[in-house]
DNA sequence: CATTACCTTGACGTGCGCGTTAACGTTGCT
DNA sequence: AGCAACGTTAACGCGCACGTCAAGGTAATG
């Protein structure tokens, strides 16, 4: 019987399945140094955490929405990694300076992101107005011939 | 010495300059029917119209901006062709019904498009909106942590 | 008419992002 | 202990989107 609340690491295959990816695709990823390795169990079996699919998923948003390649990914990623170490070292000590280097860091690497987004929502805006003139232009057409049309 | 406004028919050189592509690719493009072959000049040589270009450029926002494969791009620009065929045979005689169909199945595709990229900029608004937050909580720890640091 | 710059069509090469197969180890269940 | 289901690495293959020659034809200039 399975846990209700889904076993919090799971194996390549159910990773694969949730994240609509193959696992070929999961071991590419890795092996290009886009997820950093995943824990085994014993013999070997790669177990991914929420983390990791968390990172897995934004990895294939950056694919399918922004159509970016592994490598731009791989540069984009960097601030994540900054994110999880926070995280894994929250109540480490020492060297609170340098850790707030690398903030700024991802901080800035994370502002050039959205920046970029932006200049694409602009220029995907302007697509956008191009479609709808286009539009009206094909419904003035046929108005002006074929005023029996329905719209919609 | 060249004309001013710049001989509204370019060589394959020039149009591949401008457009920010290699003739390569433009040849490539036209092989693989993304562009209506161009008209040519006695000796072979390939002329690109103002039309062209534009649809070029089409096709390049949409490689850059989407992320789109020649072959999805391809399936899309069906609607510019009927556009220019309207151009064409705009005083043309007859089937103004069927003209009309061809119309109707062009205004189709352009909503389709509007479509997807208004789904594109929804999910890329999203991301937009967690990149911030990301912000904000780097904002936070240096705030908390080292509240010398400077904003922008 | 010769030179130079630009173009033409093949044809082979290349990097990316995986798909696929092979040979083999691990886990879980009975 | 045995079997099925799942995983592992390694290696080859493939389609896409071109890059890069090679061998030659064309255009513009002095």
């Amino acid at each position: 019987m399975e846990d209700s609340q889904s076993h919090a690491y799971l194996q390549i295959g159910e990773a694969a399945e949730r994240a609509q990816l193959t696992q070929r695709t999961l071991r590419y990823y890795e092996e290009k140094g886009l997820l950093n390795s995943p824990t085994r169990m014993d013999g070997g079996f790669r177990l991914y955490s929420a983390d990791d699919m968390e990172r897995i998923d934004r990895i294939r948003q950056m694919k399918e929405l922004l159509g970016f390649s592994l490598a731009e990914i791989k540069a984009m990623i960097e601030s994540d990694d900054v994110r999880l170490q926070i995280r894994a070292e929250w109540r480490s000590d020492a060297d609170t300076a340098e850790k707030a280097e690398q903030i700024r860091r991802a901080r800035e690497v994370t502002l050039q992101q959205i920046t970029m987004l932006d200049q694409k929502m602009t220029k995907m805006n302007a697509m956008r107005e191009t479609l709808n003139e286009r539009i009206q232009k094909y419904d003035a057409w046929l108005l002006e011939r074929v005023p029996q049309t329905a719209r919609s």
